[in-house]
RNA sequence: GGAGGGGUGGCCGAGUGGUUAAAGGCAGCAGACUGUAAAUCUGCCCGCGUAAGCGUACGCUGGUUCGAAUCCAGCCCCCUCCA
């Protein structure tokens, strides 16, 4: 099976489809906003152009109030693997988050699900207390994690929390328990990442035309559904942006370039996490084949070729 | 023309005599990352230097002072109000 990842606005989705038109192949999502099905256009999900060509999975398959997560993720889409597998395709999964992928290559801790009261609870404690506070606390009863996690970690610190109430262990112990990664399964990684500069443009140009396209239209849609401001989707890049110049705190222009500086800081996390994990050595899966560009049709012949040579 | 207010590091913005290379924020750069990850967090951030340190810096010029972003004088520019 084939990973393509990348950060933002590098053409991932289009050399997923042309591999897919190439292989037989089924495409598998795995960005962490593109599994909600409320944001098509600023989550800049697949359009009907690319649907059309080869089948697609995980696109949209789950409404913003039911979170994901990168186990939940995993689950999917080893499902949508196995499936594609049987009939006969190969499995293409795409995407930026990072997470994700290595849960999924790598394999995670293999973990209850937390109750959603117990992660009620400690939210509040967190507002309550602030993430220092509830840090101090979990020093006292799991030090293990504690000493790992950062006092200004809120999200961290609030998991450590989450699974010590709900198991009565430690996260640390969990994770100790490594998940095996899927041995069945061989990652061919193909990585697109060009120059930095190139990365910042594309998404600069993009977000204007998402604008035009009717993403301020998609948040108000989400937003008129009352959900937690908590969850994931209320946090795409984009939907605090826009809402804000919905309520008239902000003028278009500066909605759009507010959004544009996240959307870049967005892309350095990814380049930050691709360069220094998925290029790094790993004795169990072939060498990635690294595009230094945008991609565009013209490379596809080339990484077809490197593809059929590491097999 | 008159009366006020103001000019601080890439930007915003504290700071009214020493402890100030100058709070804080933003942007930028680097990094971390095992279940909210488009999240969350950490470090660096005037120049040279591994460092000690040296140099330069708060509109400009001069002055007061042991010592000035901070006080004084003149000049330049900006904003508000009156005319």
């Amino acid at each position: 099976m084939i990973l393509v990842a990348g950060p933002t606005a590098t053409g991932k989705s289009a050399l997923a489809v042309d591999l897919a038109e190439s292989l037989d192949g089924t495409v598998i999502n795995a960005d962490s906003m593109q599994v909600y099905e409320a944001l098509r256009v600023l989550t800049a999900r697949p359009g009907p152009d690319l649907l059309e060509r080869a089948p697609h999975r995980l696109y949209g398959v789950l409404s913003g109030d039911q979170p994901c997560s990168a186990g939940r993720w995993r689950d999917m889409a080893l499902a949508e693997i196995g499936a594609a597998e049987a009939a006969g395709r190969v499995p293409i999964v795409v995407g930026g988050t990072g997470l994700y992928l290595e849960a999924l290559s790598a394999g995670i801790a293999d973990m209850p699900p937390i109750p959603a009261a117990i992660r009620a609870a400690v939210r509040t404690r967190l507002e309550g207390e602030g993430p220092a506070g509830l840090h101090a606390a979990l020093a006292a009863r799991d030090p293990a994690m504690a000493a790992r996690l950062e006092p200004g970690d809120s999200q961290r610190v609030m998991r450590a929390w989450e699974v010590l109430e709900a198991t009565g262990r430690s996260l640390a112990e969990w994770q100790a328990a490594m998940a095996t990664p899927p041995a069945h399964l061989r990652f061919h990684r193909v990585l697109v990442l060009p120059p930095r500069r190139d990365v910042y443009a594309a998404g600069d140009r993009r977000f204007p035309a998402m604008v035009e396209a009717g993403a301020a239209a998609e948040v108000r849609a989400l937003r008129d559904r009352g959900y937690d401001p908590g969850l994931p989707v209320m946090k795409a890049i984009g939907v605090p942006e826009l809402g804000a110049w919905l309520d008239g705190q902000l003028s278009r222009d500066a909605a759009i370039a507010r959004a544009q500086t996240a959307t870049r800081h967005y892309a350095k996390r990814q380049m930050t996490w691709f360069r220094n994990r998925l290029l790094r050595p790993d004795a169990t899966s072939p060498e990635p084949i690294v595009l230094e560009a945008q991609y565009c049709k013209s490379f596809l012949s080339e990484i077809l070729r490197k593809l059929r040579i590491r097999r």
